[in-house]
DNA sequence: ATGTCCCAGTCTCTGGGA
């Protein structure tokens, strides 16, 4: 099963490349962040001519999750269950607001969707961004993050992939230049504190198990020419739970979908595959080589 | 390089967010 999370920034604007996209890479789920649509504008009818099922939780202009999948799903939740467009605090957290920032609490907003395909648990998150750090926004994001640890720890699914755009760098080699990110959001102690309290509670940063090198990173600015520079950051991450962690048989960050026109997201996908469950590891595989030429993206049509 | 892209509303420009 191909696993992808890619944040489009805007589903209406990135229609024509996504829809190349799920032609080239043939996932069988696609989570999908900053839809940027309210739930009436989702464009159901346009995936389900490319074979996929859209569920869509959004809230219009900003943010936005949904998740694409070859066959119908179960169990959706949104908003980790709490009640949407009326949020209700969790009891066990505080969120500290004041002056002008009163309005803004991440629990708010459509961040989250979860859903169930063939026996895996499908989690798609957009994590707030932070702003800057000591910030009540930093705060929020943290808060939303403890919101997230809770959910999972009560909806413990063995078979759970949480993708999507984390807004954290989870280690230096997620970052271009150290150096430069110090005092930044993304980077900070809490923010990695909390990456990392996901990751003790039972789950697998499926990418980095495949890659331990750095310099690989899912999210480019589009000024200055980052991209082509390679500046960027690994901040979009597949967390698969424990007992997935035997079929993870390939990941990779699909560089070629931040390339050329019409104009990419700032964000590249992320792509696990986990092979089938029962099926032993190298069940009708010749060989590692061959495995992961078979898993290897075509490269796209001139032009993106 | 505070350099781009996307959205809605004030609507062929501006402001907010990333």
């Amino acid at each position: 099963m191909r696993i992808a999370t890619w944040n489009v920034n805007s589903l209406k604007a990135r229609l024509e490349r996504v829809g190349a996209w799920l032609e080239r890479a043939k996932p069988d789920v696609l989570l999908m962040q900053e839809t940027k649509l309210s739930d009436a504008d989702a464009p159901h009818a346009q995936f389900a001519t490319w074979g996929y099922a859209l569920a869509h939780h959004g809230q219009g202009r900003w943010n936005g999750v949904a998740i694409a999948t070859r066959g119908p799903v179960s169990d959706l939740q949104v908003n980790f269950g709490d009640p949407f467009g009326k949020p209700v605090e969790p009891a066990t957290l505080t969120l500290a607001l004041s002056g002008d920032t009163q309005d803004h609490n991440p629990l708010a907003e459509a961040r989250m969707m979860a859903a169930t395909y063939q026996g895996v648990r499908v989690v798609s998150i957009y994590a707030p961004n932070g702003r800057v750090v000591g910030t009540p926004f930093f705060a929020a994001k943290l808060v939303w993050f403890a919101r997230l640890a809770t959910w999972l720890h009560e909806h413990a699914s063995p078979a759970t992939v949480v993708g999507g755009d984390y807004n954290i760098a989870p280690a230096d080699i997620d970052v271009w230049d150290p150096a430069q990110c110090v005092g930044s959001t993304h980077v900070s102690v809490e923010e990695r504190g909390a990456f990392q309290r996901l990751l003790d509670s039972g789950f697998v940063d499926a990418y980095r198990l495949q890659h331990p090198e750095g310099g690989r990173y899912s999210w480019w600015d589009y000024r200055a020419g980052n991209f082509h520079k390679n500046i960027g950051m690994r901040i979009d991450e597949c967390l698969i739970s424990r007992a997935l962690e035997p079929r993870l048989v390939w990941s990779e960050i699909d560089r070629e979908a931040r390339k050329g026109k019409p104009t990419p997201s700032d964000h590249a996908p992320v792509i696990i595959d986990l092979d089938e469950a029962g099926v032993p590891l190298d069940a009708g595989w010749t060989g590692a080589e061959e495995r992961i030429a078979a898993r290897r993206l075509p490269k796209p049509p001139r032009g993106q």
